[in-house]
DNA sequence: GCTGTTTGTCATATTTCTGTAACAGTTTCA
DNA sequence: TGAAACTGTTACAGAAATATGACAAACAGC
């Protein structure tokens, strides 16, 4: 699971970016900080920041012509972007909707209303897992309690297991290798042994118990798979 | 809690704001304004006003848009709107009702209309599960008298404990995080450790007792969980 | 200005989880 | 049949998360 929330700020004023980068990292927020359309490409290219804030205002490459361009390459085109404005530019507003941009915010704002736009556009933007429970065969899990259950005896999981249950239960009748799952599961950017997966579901196996365990298949040479289909 | 109700009046054309603030202030309401939804926004997230008067013409964000993004993000999603439309706007008035508008006016109105209809929304509104006693397993909160008891034997609780109680039981069998608890209970986005929940939670237990403390569990790596089921 | 609460934060216990290593079992296929 | 290659199990120490108790600042009521 991908800790917190990566949050670019783009802006030609070192002061103005310090501010808003504080008033993040205590909402939890990580930031990087760059103080040209140049500087933040580069670092969007190798970061891959969760979302952009961006300066409507800045020397060269202004924040719309930037975030134009953003839009336009695949790889950069769904980061979600809100735009800084002074006050007095909103009838930009229209233009900078158009060009693909989520929000923006005008300046002077408040610490309180920068993060609470920021969570919405990021809820809006991170299409979340879906939030009703799933079934099969009498194994259910909810997202939204965070709860197992085997024909209604409450599991006891922890949360890797959960996490990779909950990941087989979404991604049915399909092998998986162990360094897909750690990708895919644990999260990109973590160094463990592959075998560590084959521990994991040994656990979720025992805790799923003998009426579910059948579930969780080996692929010999493979990895594993979740299915209901016995073969 | 201030004991005025705060409305925001959100309107582009000042002496209408003027106006309206005028009127409701002789009724007691505390006032707020703002002339464009950017800024009615800013002031939403800051004060948490208890309900909006919402012009449905204004320039850029119309009143409609907004209506349907304040009830998208989950705090801002029960604050009751009325909006103020024109005389023959009043098609639009089943679009307003299905974005969850409370209620609507047609202008010209008289300031009576405007105090009654605010009146009659409000207390609508806020027996939003803030009015019956909620009792789970003997263990029972009344909003109004704000007491909290336990097999006829009253509790003690902080404020910050009440309000916590009060949440998990009007929001049972799911869980929270720390951040969604901090955003939900403590309000906007105070700058609180996260920690400090844990210790508020402590607090409640205790304060609850052998008798209850079962009912607030805690979802390890993720948060914590209001249910009567056991598991 | 005092006094008793309430609250947020720390520092410190406790508890629970995780990743590994080591060894045991299985399957594959010469 | 036997070795090689995989997978299953178990035990365990270190890591991570949570629980708890203490404290000082902020507050509310006198």
């Amino acid at each position: 699971m991908p800790s917190s929330k990566r949050v670019l700020i783009v802006d030609d004023e070192a002061p103005i970016r310090e501010m808003i980068a504080v008033a993040l990292e205590m909402a939890g927020y990580e930031c990087l900080e760059a103080d040209s359309a140049q500087a933040a490409h580069g670092l969007i290219v190798d970061v891959k920041p969760d979302m952009v804030l961006l300066d409507w205002m800045m020397p060269g490459t202004s924040g719309i012509e930037f975030a134009r361009r953003l839009r336009k390459d695949e790889l950069t085109a769904d980061i979600p972007i809100i735009m800084l404005t002074a006050k007095g530019e909103e009838e930009h507003k229209i233009k900078g909707l158009e060009s693909g941009i989520d929000d923006y915010i005008t300046k002077p704002f408040s610490p309180r209303e920068l993060v609470a736009r920021l969570k919405t556009v990021l809820r809006r933007a991170t299409p979340k897992g879906i939030e009703e429970p799933i079934t099969i065969d009498s194994l259910t899990l909810d997202p939204v309690s965070h709860r197992v259950s085997s024909e209604l005896h409450p599991l006891d999981l922890g949360p890797t297991e959960f996490r990779l249950l909950q990941f087989f239960m979404t991604h049915q009748d399909r092998a998986y290798s162990r360094s897909q799952l750690l990708d895919l599961v644990w999260g990109g950017n973590v160094y463990v042994e592959e075998r560590t997966v084959d521990v994991h579901i040994r656990r979720l196996r025992k805790a799923l118990g003998k009426r579910h365990d059948y579930l969780i298949q080996t692929v010999r040479g493979t990895g594993y798979r979740f299915s209901s289909q016995t073969a």
